[in-house]
DNA sequence: ACGCAGTGTTTCAGGCCCTC
DNA sequence: GAGGGCCTGAAACACTGCGT
């Protein structure tokens, strides 16, 4: 294989800018894991190679930034002539420094459906270990971490619809509308600005397309590739959502976090509970399903129904002195859980007696 | 106004358990 | 026994309230 090079000068000396197609560059590439205790990648994650295989399916997938490789300049022939460097033989010469899960990732989407691109690669010859491993500390400490909700703001930007993208609009709806139960609760970008904001924009959006779609990512290449996505009657919203009824999902969401503020009004306004904070919005929820499932069943997803439940739930839980604070519910998926359970077991404690009065009031 | 310590939030990896 | 979903705890980070 011969690559066309631009030659690049810089502090730690030169390096070499060219494009390979990634069918050639499996053939050569190699990592030196951290295991073998001299290599200094580290582990590979099974999960991001899945992640990044699946987004060679995407009809938009790009890699816009390029595989580091290093490379022991004797097994190659440079021609600094015509700027090109070719490989003498098909022994595993390229080191990979930085881009080992992009590398497996394709790796697998060729395996799976014959996936190739050409790629962007930068070529450095003769690093030594310590200079593999500032190459490598230095590109990984520099790539700032990017908030969650930054990601999923940035599905605004994108042409079609997708769980993500529909968990974002409503997100903004519900915390612009002076309406909503979530005005101004919402950590946009992941900051508060207002003062408000008791919830994250990442988090909501978390626990809602959660009951959208169990692979929002598979989803949203399925609705590029004009695929039908595949019904799942356990998730309470993907129908609407399959059937672009997005502000049924809003209004159902407005309607029920609207019950949980009129009936809980000190809990919801107040930072001393958790109900309105994350342990509490996931927690509600996590136990929606079963509630969703009960009033669909008697054809009444109303606010009105909502507040029935809630309004039960609150006496048990007062009955019970079970104060929603972070005392009763820590923190993470724990105290989350644990409020989902409260609410679904008092709610089908009371389940037949909340019933009747909601439809006697129909 | 600033730094510090304690508390809360969010994310992630790894382990457990269930299902097929 | 493989794979997926769920749960937990750790770690990083942000926020709050306090003392200076």
């Amino acid at each position: 294989m011969k690559i066309n090079y631009i030659e690049i000068n810089q502090p730690i000396g030169s390096f070499y800018l060219g494009k390979a197609n990634s069918d050639d560059l499996l053939k050569y590439f190699f990592v030196n894991r951290r295991e073998q205790n001299v290599g200094i990648q580290r582990n590979t994650s099974q999960k991001r190679i899945e992640e990044i295989s699946l987004y060679c399916q995407d009809p938009d997938a790009t890699f816009p930034t390029p595989i580091i490789i290093a490379v022991d300049s004797s097994k190659v022939n440079i021609d600094p002539e015509n700027n090109t460097i070719q490989t003498t033989d098909s022994n595993k010469i390229f080191e990979v420094i930085d881009g080992q899960h992009r590398m497996e990732g394709i790796k697998l989407a060729k395996e799976r459906f014959g996936f190739s691109c050409e790629l962007v690669v930068i070529l450095m010859f003769d690093l030594t270990e310590e200079e593999k491993g500032y190459v490598f500390s230095t590109i990984n400490s520099n790539q700032a971490k990017v908030d969650k909700s930054l990601i999923y703001d940035l599905f605004e930007l994108s042409q079609k619809r997708s769980p993500l993208k529909t968990s974002h609009y409503i997100a903004r709806s519900l915390n612009s509308d002076i309406e909503s139960p979530f005005y101004n609760r919402l950590k946009m970008l992941g900051r508060r600005s207002q003062g408000s904001e008791t919830l994250s924009q990442g988090s909501f959006v978390h626990g809602l397309v959660a009951l959208i779609s169990k692979n929002p990512q598979r989803d949203m290449i399925s609705i590029k590739r004009d695929e039908a996505l595949v019904e799942d009657s356990s998730l309470p919203f993907r129908s609407y959502f399959i059937e672009n009824k997005d502000e049924v999902i809003l209004k159902i969401m407005s309607n029920y976090f609207n019950a949980v503020k009129s009936s809980f009004p000190n809990e919801w306004e107040s930072s001393d509970f958790i109900l309105a904070k994350t342990t509490g919005y996931l927690g509600l929820m996590k136990a929606f399903p079963v509630f969703y499932n009960e009033g669909l069943s008697i054809g009444s997803l109303t606010e009105k129904f909502f507040e029935e439940i809630f309004r039960k739930v609150k006496s048990c839980l007062d009955e019970k002195r079970i104060i929603l604070n972070s005392t009763h519910f820590p923190s993470g998926a724990a105290g989350q859980n644990k409020l989902r359970d409260v609410f679904v077991q008092n709610f089908k404690s009371y389940r037949d007696e909340i019933v009747e009065k909601v439809m006697k009031n129909k």
